[in-house]
DNA sequence: CGATATTCATTGCGCCCGCAACTATATACC
DNA sequence: GGTATATAGTTGCGGGCGCAATGAATATCG
């Protein structure tokens, strides 16, 4: 009755995982709740935040998150309707926007971020030696560059996997 | 302007982890999907196929999965629908139901394991050495054991963390 | 034993988001 | 240069799921 494969030590990595992946993010969603923010919102300004003039075009937003272009239209909804982040258009292509963060999504920014590291480090970071955090960060890293849906920002040119 | 806490090196890791947890699943998801299932509806199955008689109270697959009671409701009512599952009374609590996985259940999760388990270690074990995976999954373990949502599968009590 | 509190499951409502269709602009090709 | 194709972003629609309210059964406690 395939009695053994259902507890394949493979798929038990991957519950392991999935655990791991949604406790942590649980705790980190409750901190990013008290801003009156969404994880995905939470991401979309970090993103903006870190780049460059704080702007980024709304397709390069979809590259970089787990949405597809219309829910980075929503996101940017609702963030814009809060006045965190505004829509302007780019001149070099008129059917692209940029989303730019504003003062006022800076400072909320800049407002979580520390408490916000603090919870990663608690909840994450902190638990493990340093040497068992970088073998986990290179395990991850290793997953990630074979599934790589786009990963890193910026990436142009993407390798076709067969 | 903080530009330098948005670069710390622990917001990178959560970033990292995201990526090689959504692209993993995304790889899963889209095989699951050939079965005409969600990745829910997959896990939630595979839980009852692990489980003595096939059988769980709703309760306590919202305890296993991401899930809210009311969330299992829909979830088993759409495996119910499409006849992988069947509510059948508790005899020692009125209250309770079990979602209890039929024949025509346990064949699907059969013919979808094993190209699943390909697929994990295509994607995730096979790409790492014994050792790193093994580091991976300590460093894993030792996270999920912080955040546990409620973590093993048949777990009574659960210790409260302050 | 009887009143109160708790637990199991379901349901109405509303938010979030993917899909596919659509508009506008840009690029490719003859 | 003009037509075909591709790309950026938005929108209607529908599904999935959480929250809070509800009904039913059970547990607790004076």
């Amino acid at each position: 009755m395939a009695h053994e494969i259902i507890d394949d030590p493979r798929i038990t990595a991957v519950g392991l995982f999935n655990e791991a992946y949604l406790g942590l993010n649980a705790k980190l969603a409750c901190q990013i709740a008290q801003f009156g923010l969404s994880p995905i919102e939470f991401e979309v300004l970090l993103r903006l935040g870190r780049s460059p003039n704080g702007q980024l075009r709304m397709t390069d937003l979809a590259a970089q998150t787990s949405l597809t272009a219309s829910g980075v239209t929503r996101v940017v909804d609702r963030l814009e309707r809060d006045a965190l982040v505004k829509r302007t258009a780019c001149p070099s292509d008129r059917r692209s926007l940029y989303t730019v963060i504003t003062q006022s999504g800076q400072q909320k920014l800049n407002a979580a971020l520390p408490e916000h590291v603090r919870l990663i480090e608690e909840w994450f970071t902190g638990r493990l030696t340093t040497e068992a955090l970088d073998d986990l960060l290179s395990g991850l890293r290793t997953v990630r560059d074979a599934v790589r849906p786009g990963a890193e920002a910026g990436v142009k040119s993407a390798v076709q996997v067969h």
